[in-house]
DNA sequence: CGAAATTTTTAGACTTATCTAAAAATATTT
DNA sequence: AAATATTTTTAGATAAGTCTAAAAATTTCG
């Protein structure tokens, strides 16, 4: 039975591996989870132990198979939830991800299934991330970043890289949602801003918004 | 903030509260939670300086009405996730205290309050214990044990004193379920056990059973 | 009532998860 | 490549929650 702050770790390292050969950096992990690096040094000997990463000093953290494994049903139980949040309990997608992140660490199989079939078999939570399944398999869409669009391509929109409150809400101001199209109209020499056209609608946005927009091209 | 374990201690004494002017003892605690006696008594004494428990030294523990308002709300969550895991998830009635266990800590007011909405605003967990609202009211019914009704007496099935899942898988078993209908038939002179009718047929349980179950007379 | 039994508390130890400060290793830069 | 900077680890401390063993208080009972 793994404690919260061991699920948290695996976790972390799960999202902070990019490449599965270099090892998650400890500091990128103790940022990750606001804590500090001694303590995450102490916790990677402890995971190292349990056969669920692979941590060789001074050389950061890897996920075995075992570790992924945990790391994806954890977050699977967080995309579910934050799924039921939204589709049930009138969840703001801004207002998700802290809740989540407690209800991620119930422990019960058939509590998670259940939520799955319940939420009739979602692939994907409130930001458009997926959502892996009981085998731990997870399906990664093709995307790009809104500003690696060059004007005149046309895309969807399909997740975000910024998934903070903040962001979210500022989002919802300008009524760009999960499913919106997006066409680059114009990008402004000046300050990099972006034109675009929403769905019926037009509007300017920052080069830094665009960075943490993704969208499949159409 | 509280701790899980704070909040455990609290709901602790909150059921072993029978009468207000007794403290709940060390020892009482100690049994409900599956710990031991110095534990309590350590944790008593930080809930006192919380305002949460009145506690003096070897005269047991009391809530006061902070306290107690916490409790409530604990066991609210806790019964109202009960209702979910029944209603929405197909758990057996038998199945939900463990996961509602870890589900009560969870801390979200708008997902209590948004839960009790989804669900109806039930007033019933699935074992017939009062759901505590919002304001902490809970609203108690007069129920007598079955144990207590005299041959002729009819009864309606409205909760369970022993609430392990054995007996509730026992309950099943010879399809008792909260509403079913119970007349007392006779009562065996060697060994108490009572020949009950129960809806549509009869069948005979023993007393140590019927000392579990809450009727209202009929 | 007073001895015996029981309960509760205290004392002290252990584990987990933290942290800061300092040492060690690695990476960067001139 | 040596000096400097950065990262990571070690060492040692602290807090929460737990335990056992022993002391203290209360309760029970002859």
């Amino acid at each position: 039975m793994l404690s919260f702050t061991e699920e948290n770790h695996l976790k972390a390292i799960f999202h902070l591996s990019i490449d599965e050969k270099i090892g998650v950096s400890t500091n990128a992990i103790a940022q990750n989870l606001k804590t500090k690096a001694p303590s995450v040094t102490d916790m990677l000997k402890k995971l190292s132990d349990k056969k669920l990463v692979t941590y060789k000093k001074y050389q950061g953290a890897l996920l075995t198979e075992e570790g992924r494994k945990t790391a994806l049903n954890i977050v699977r139980k967080h995309r579910l939830w934050e799924v039921f949040l939204v589709e049930k309990l009138n969840f703001n997608w801004s207002e998700v991800h802290e809740v989540a992140e407690q209800l991620e660490h119930i422990k019960s199989k058939k509590l998670t299934n259940e939520l799955d079939k319940f939420l009739d078999y979602p692939t994907k939570d409130p930001h458009g991330d997926p959502i892996p399944n009981t085998a731990g398999f997870i399906k990664y869409i093709t995307k790009a970043l809104l500003s690696d669009l060059k004007v005149g391509d046309k895309g969807t929109f399909v997740g975000v890289k910024d998934s903070s409150s903040a962001f979210l809400k500022f989002l919802d101001k300008r009524n760009i949602a999960l499913g919106s199209s997006i066409e680059i109209l114009h990008i402004e020499d000046f300050d990099d801003s972006l034109h675009i056209g929403l769905d019926e609608s037009n509007l300017t946005i920052s080069m830094k918004s665009a960075n943490n927009i993704y969208v499949t091209k159409q």
